[in-house]
RNA sequence: GGAGGGGUGGCCGAGCGGUUGAAGGCGGCGGUCUUGAAAACCGUUGAUGGUUCCAACCAUCCGGGGGUUCGAAUCCCUCCCCCUCCGCCA
């Protein structure tokens, strides 16, 4: 969410925005509401305040016997006007937060103008897309071909659009998993979590999922939802907390499932693991001082290449323009890995800074110092990385002419084996 | 799921419907004392919004929402959460 001062002070500034994320927004209805809510509210306040000392009045004269009707008659009035007043106040803020919380982020300075991915920058490259000396399968038949991979099945127990994975193939996930999990808490300093995969609307709000993009999840009857991503559950792990000075930065990591409805995305992507209803991923968050956050940006997007270089598959950095990025990022790097199979590189991380858009929304805050004022913290998330994906770009980049497929080096301890099939 | 108990300031814990933003204690901060520290004593110690413009003033907040009332932390309704016992269950 952004500053309702902002659009107060500098509607400018945000129009400017939104036309470079190539949105329209009608700011005046904005303006309006919010003159509306103040004018209500100061008449409120001023006519709670008379209340409020002649109540007193009217309990003096009580304690002394005297008569007090004429006092009590006036503020039934004054009541009633109040009601009104609080009324018609409630009405404008309820109407400029629900728009409110509709505006995405504003794009950081440092974000490339353009519409969508076609304008992306491709930051750094590392490693070489490379092709096998041999006709380079695709991940799916790789996988089934090795019975690593069950898609009828998974169709049978769930629909189209969920994975089964099978021995190894199963093996393969736990270990990608392990691997990611163990090198950011050992090496890169997160904390794991373990969180749970359902979640509140209140937590999907403060994150940037709701009120908008509902139709992308999976809502429960009991009015719980799945998770999309353990951002969601990591970004509330602190709602309404206040950090004491000098606790931050935190940095969290989480494994969990996502679960995606994949609403209008019906004949994208359909064969192999890159679009699922359910994934796996693991993820890492941070909460920071606002002033470190562009840096702490960089220092995530670095602890998600480690993986893909501790894996060594090849890749390249993708600075996202202000037209295609997410709801809550004021900036985001993708990740992309290098795909044989499917002969292109395929998103396999999102890294971005929320800035305080996320910690607004949640009322995350810290102290500068010790008995200061509450500030609001700035909060990051990245992809470290997805999965499935991973298994994907394992599979096939480390494909061999004889159909098995080798274990990465840094996985071997993890799956107990060199060499699938 | 059933029965009962409970949710008050950073924490613990009072609170006849009327100066209760809220006693008391702990913790924190400042000061006195001390060579320094501890102890003791004194003072101080929340958030949000508005007016105003930086010093004040006003309003709101005692789990969330709604209601009764001139006035609600205190009464009523409803939802959420926690604890105890029973049932069920990995």
């Amino acid at each position: 969410m952004l500053d309702p001062k902002l659009i107060r002070a500098t509607p400018e500034v945000v129009a400017a925005a939104m036309r470079r994320r190539h949105k329209t927004l009608d700011l005046d209805v904005l303006i309006t509401l919010e003159s509306r809510r103040r004018e209500a509210l100061t008449k409120a306040e001023t006519l709670k305040a008379e209340r409020n000392a002649v109540s007193g009045q009217i309990a003096d004269l009580k304690k002394r016997k005297e008569d007090a009707t004429g006092h009590i008659e006036a503020m039934r009035r004054v009541g009633e006007e109040i009601k009104a007043l609080d009324i018609e106040a409630n009405a404008a803020e309820e109407e400029f937060m629900g728009l409110l919380m509709a505006i995405p982020n504003l794009p950081d300075d440092s974000v490339p103008d353009g519409a969508d991915a076609e304008d992306n920058i491709v930051v750094r490259t590392w490693g070489e897309p490379a092709l096998p000396d041999f006709p380079a399968r695709p991940h799916w038949e790789i996988g089934g071909a090795l019975g690593l991979l069950d898609w009828e099945r998974a169709a049978k127990i769930a629909q189209a659009r969920f994975s089964l994975f099978v021995g190894q193939g199963a093996r393969l996930e736990r270990a990608i998993q392990s691997f990611m999990l163990t090198l950011h808490t050992e090496q890169h300093g997160y904390t794991e979590v373990a969180p749970p995969f359902l979640v509140a609307p209140e937590s999907l709000r403060a994150s940037g999922q709701l009120p908008k993009f509902e139709e992308d999840l999976f809502r429960l009857r009991e009015g719980l939802y799945l998770s999309p991503t353990s951002e969601v559950q990591l970004t509330n792990l602190h709602r309404d907390e206040i950090f004491d000075a000098g606790t931050l930065p935190r940095y969290y990591t989480a494994y969990s499932p996502c679960f995606r409805a994949e609403a209008g995305s019906a004949g994208q992507e359909s064969r192999g693991l890159i679009r699922q209803h359910q994934f796996d991923k693991v993820e890492m968050y941070k909460f920071v001082a606002p002033e470190t956050s562009a840096d702490e940006l960089e220092t995530l997007v670095a602890n998600a290449e480690d993986v893909l270089q501790g894996l060594g598959l090849p890749y390249r950095v993708v600075l996202l323009c202000a037209g295609d990025m997410g709801f809550s990022a004021l900036k985001t790097y993708d990740l992309e890995v290098w795909m044989p199979g499917m002969g292109k590189y395929v998103e396999i991380s999102s890294c971005s800074n929320c800035g305080d858009f996320q910690a607004r929304r949640g009322q995350i805050r810290y102290r500068r110092e010790p008995g200061g004022k509450p500030e609001l913290v700035h909060t990051l998330n990245g992809s470290g990385l997805a999965i499935g994906r991973t298994w994907a770009a394992v599979a096939e980049n480390y494909q061999q002419a004889d159909g098995t497929i080798r274990v990465p080096d840094a996985l071997q301890a993890f799956m107990g084996t060199a060499v699938i099939g």
